[in-house]
DNA sequence: CATCAAGGAA
DNA sequence: TTTCATCCTTGATG
């Protein structure tokens, strides 16, 4: 156990205490790190001397000390608890050769990834646990209901998952583990919503449980009726053991202790008490499947039933599982469709839908691959697996066309089968059934509709669909997901997602309102095999200069952020980054969440760039010409660059400001190479750089932001200093008083928008009209006051004057935005007129 | 009829 | 700690 925790500590610790270690190292930590010693004016000077001192200030003061600090106290604790454990637990004899270390009190699992038996281990922790951290060695799960549920549900028996656990682990399985495997699954995966001849069946081995359930006012109210009843029938696929369907039979099996949890049946509701125990019996005796229960026993619920029965079954404790029997489904007619004959499954691919279709239904579920990694394909090999009316759900209408095309390019259907729903486009298949791909938006819009779409929405609302396929499940709220459940009737559901995961709590609801986790992969092995590229990842540490550094103390949130976005240094190592990616024959994509400093730095550097102002057709000519033009080797994209954009020549991305601390958008944006075309040439690396201004809040995002990526693998380098930078010819920003111009940019950039609105507000409201002129007139003004400031370095008057006007800003926040729109758009006409000549 | 701008929503 | 994207609809152009 020790050596356990030791190892687990230490793998989560390796990173903050190397960047520890090497700021303190680096000469450039000196000046912006001691925010007291800001009268030097070069960063570089004076580097010697301070040496020592810079590093004891930043070791004592900085959140990256801290940080060591913490893991420190773990590892005290983690060794404390190791010699305390110890004393208990046993390891087997044969410890070496088991891969799996257990710990009963955080129901986590380490996987050491060397041992020989890992390949066979990793297949099954990924099916019954949550992947944690999956670095070089040692691999971490957590044990969850969740993960539970979804193993249960893709057909493992918890006495299996006991049995395997402790096979392959090093020490006895504790019992906690044990207990709380029995209790998570006892109630899962005993009840199936199935549609069967177009009806809804709540279907269950359990007649115990469904009793119970149907003892539930909620439930029993939803059931009342002509059709109410149990049903109780020979299970449909029968396994080796299964004895005939009598009760006799059943009963003859049944153990002695159960009959006392038998009470006679007193409900009306055609109950067969004497079968009560079938289930139990078989669980004890069973380890090879379960769907070898001899009898199930159903019930009917009305349409209109369905979402509250299966609402109140959740809250019971019962989450209700979806399958559609589809090769049973006489109802709905058949799609002809089927992959092209030279098409080919990955393995991973084929993994992934094996345990979506693995007893002959259509289980409805997630499934997480990484971006590039043919998720699309996954889906389409679904559609052709069930062939009946699919509809596609997607988040943009960029993303619709893809799918549309992909079917067309993997499969064989006939393409007026496939149809697009989106506000410019409202086809209908010709036949009676085929592929609807639309939008959420499309789908879940409340207000009115435009006449055609009116129409479509209820051609999609009037009939039954076979399969939905949800696209990036991670984007959409688990609201959204309700509203389209209940407008669109469908058997079975399929959520592809690379990123299963969300900053806030919207994402839990998915694993009840579409189904469990069916499959995640492993970025790395993935990698391994070629079927992603590799990535090298750094986070570049770029130095404040002091101008900026003393800027950013003064300044509130807002603002702080403009000031690292824009802090010099950090050009320049973007500046130093693209030359040398250049000139190694990369291309090249920067990402910027902050329009003005996309803005900057693209027209500051001559290169295109993209941002939600740019328009459509500017869009693509620009992707167009990164894609096959050899000359233009470098684009910059402000966040709608993060998802679904397909640029298989980009081999390498550098971030230069992001949203917050979002896991999401960083593995969004890392997605965007892995798909390099060049991925299987020899050696070949794509890369990723995050830069970072030093000693700001951007290097608290920046750890928090890479967390996912780290745990599933990825090792970021901290890169302090980029060699030969000094050298660089024209570099931007070499002068003092260049970098003095930009500042005077930046506060003017804010000021400017918080002094148009205040005088709009206060001075010049009567004077309607002269938007131009005014805003003009207002900026010169503005110069003016930032000059001051600036000058002499007091200007507390002036800040109180701007955190005085902040409140008014707010209050103006809506007139504030057109205003911003419009300068935008006419930037852009500027652009556009600048690329015409 | 194709395109674009503006407005509302989340 | 928050903005910036997106989408859909309507109404205005040539």
């Amino acid at each position: 156990m020790a050596s356990k925790r030791k190892a687990s500590t230490s793998s989560k610790s390796t990173r903050p205490a190397k960047r520890a270690a090497s700021g303190a190292a680096t000469p450039q930590s000196i000046d912006s790190s001691d925010e007291y010693s800001a009268e030097g004016s070069e960063a570089s000077e004076s580097e010697a001397e301070n040496l020592s001192r810079a590093v004891n200030t930043f070791s004592g003061s900085s959140l990256k000390s801290r940080r060591k600090e913490q893991s420190h106290t773990l590892d005290r604790e983690a060794k404390l608890n190791g010699i305390s454990n110890l004393s208990y637990l046993s390891l087997k004899p044969d410890h070496e050769n088991r891969p799996l270390w257990v710990d009963a009190r955080k129901a986590r699992i380490t996987l050491e990834h060397f041992s020989p038996l890992a390949n066979q281990a990793q297949d099954f922790l990924t099916t019954i646990a949550e992947p944690l951290s999956r670095p070089e060695f040692l691999h971490e799960y957590a044990l969850t209901v969740h993960s539970l549920y979804a193993a249960v549900s893709v057909g493992l028996v918890p006495q299996d998952i006991i049995n395997f656990l402790d096979r392959l682990s090093k020490t006895p399985l504790p019992d906690e583990i044990r207990n709380f495997i029995l209790d998570c699954t006892q109630a899962f995966g005993k009840v199936k919503l199935v549609l069967k001849h177009n009806r809804y069946f709540l279907e269950t081995p359990d007649n115990k449980v469904l009793q119970k359930l149907m003892q539930d006012e909620i439930i029993s109210a939803q059931i009342t009726g002509e059709t109410a009843g149990i049903i109780t029938e020979k299970a449909p696929k029968m396994g080796g053991l299964v004895i005939p369907g009598t009760k006799d039979a059943a009963g003859a099996r049944q153990q002695p202790g159960a009959a006392t949890a038998d009470r006679p049946s007193d409900d009306d509701q055609a109950g067969k008490p004497k079968e009560d125990d079938i289930y139990m019996t078989l669980r004890e005796d069973d380890d090879d499947d379960d769907d070898d229960a001899t009898q199930i026993h159903s019930v009917e619920i009305p349409k209109d039933g369905v979402e509250p029965v299966q609402k109140r079954c959740l809250e019971l404790g019962y989450p209700v599982l979806e399958e559609y029997d589809f090769h049973n489904d006489q109802v709905n007619a058949n799609l002809d469709i089927d992959l092209k004959p030279n098409t080919t499954i990955r393995p991973y691919q084929e993994k992934s839908l094996s345990k979506m279709f693995s007893n002959g239904r259509a289980r409805s579920g997630i499934i997480v691959l990484p971006c590039g990694a043919g998720k699309t394909l996954v889906g389409i090999t679904a559609a052709c697996t069930i062939r009946k009316g699919i509809v596609i759900l997607c988040t943009s209408s960029m993303s619709v066309v893809q799918w549309k095309n992909e079917f067309l390019k993997w499969s064989n259907i006939n393409p007026n089968d496939i149809a697009i729903f989106t506000s410019d486009n409202k086809e209908k298949f010709s036949g009676n059934t085929g592929i609807i791909v639309s939008t959420y938006s499309m789908v879940t819009q409340t207000r009115a509709r435009s006449h055609d779409a009116a129409k479509m929405m209820e051609f999609m609302t009037g009939r039954e669909w076979g399969l939905m396929i949800l696209d990036e499940v991670h984007v959409v709220p688990a609201s959204i997901f309700r509203k389209v459940t209940h407008s669109i009737a469908t058997h079975s559901k399929l959520g592809l997602t690379a990123t299963l995961l969300r900053e806030d709590d919207k994402i839990t609801d998915l694993n009840f309102l579409i189904g469990p986790k069916l499959y995640e992969a492993n970025w790395m092995e993935l990698a391994d095999q070629g079927h992603i590229a590799k990535v090298q990842c750094a986070e570049v540490w770029c130095p404040m200069t002091t101008e900026f550094y003393q800027e950013y103390l003064r300044e509130t949130s807002r603002k702080r952020a403009l000031l690292y976005i824009m802090n010099p240094r950090k050009f320049q190592a973007c500046q130093f980054l693209i030359n040398y990616h250049e000139n190694r024959g990369d291309k090249i994509i920067v990402f910027s969440d902050n329009v003005f400093a996309l803005e900057a730095y693209a027209k500051k550097l001559r290169k295109y760039f993209i941002f939600g102002g740019t328009g459509q057709r500017e869009r693509l000519e620009i992707l167009e010409k990164f894609q096959t033009h050899p000359e233009c080797k470098t684009i910059f994209l402000s966040k709608i660059g993060d998802t679904s954009l397909d640029l298989p020549e980009a081999t390498c991305l550098i971030q230069i400001s992001s949203h917050y601390g979002s896991r999401r958008q960083e593995a969004q944006r890392l997605g965007r190479i892995l798909r390099a075309k060049r991925r299987n040439d020899e050696g070949f690396n794509a890369f990723f750089y995050s830069l970072v201004s030093k000693d700001t809040q951007e290097m608290y995002y920046s750890s928090k932001r890479q967390a996912f990526l780290v745990d599933q693998g990825y090792a970021f380098k901290v890169i302090t200093h980029l060699q030969g930078i000094e050298n660089t010819k024209d570099l931007a920003f070499a002068s003092p008083a260049e970098r003095r111009e930009l500042l005077q940019q930046v506060m003017l950039q804010n000021e400017t928008s918080a002094d148009v609105e205040r005088v709009d507000d206060d001075l010049f409201s009567a004077r309607s009209g002269g938007n131009k002129a005014r805003s003009g007139g207002m900026s010169k003004k503005g110069v003016k006051r930032n000059a001051g400031m600036l000058s002499d370095l007091s200007g507390a008057k002036d800040m109180a004057y701007i955190e005085y006007n902040k409140s008014r800003n707010k209050e103006l926040k809506g007139k504030h935005n057109p205003f911003f729109k419009k300068l935008a758009r006419d930037e852009q006409k500027r652009k556009q007129q600048r690329l015409e000549i």
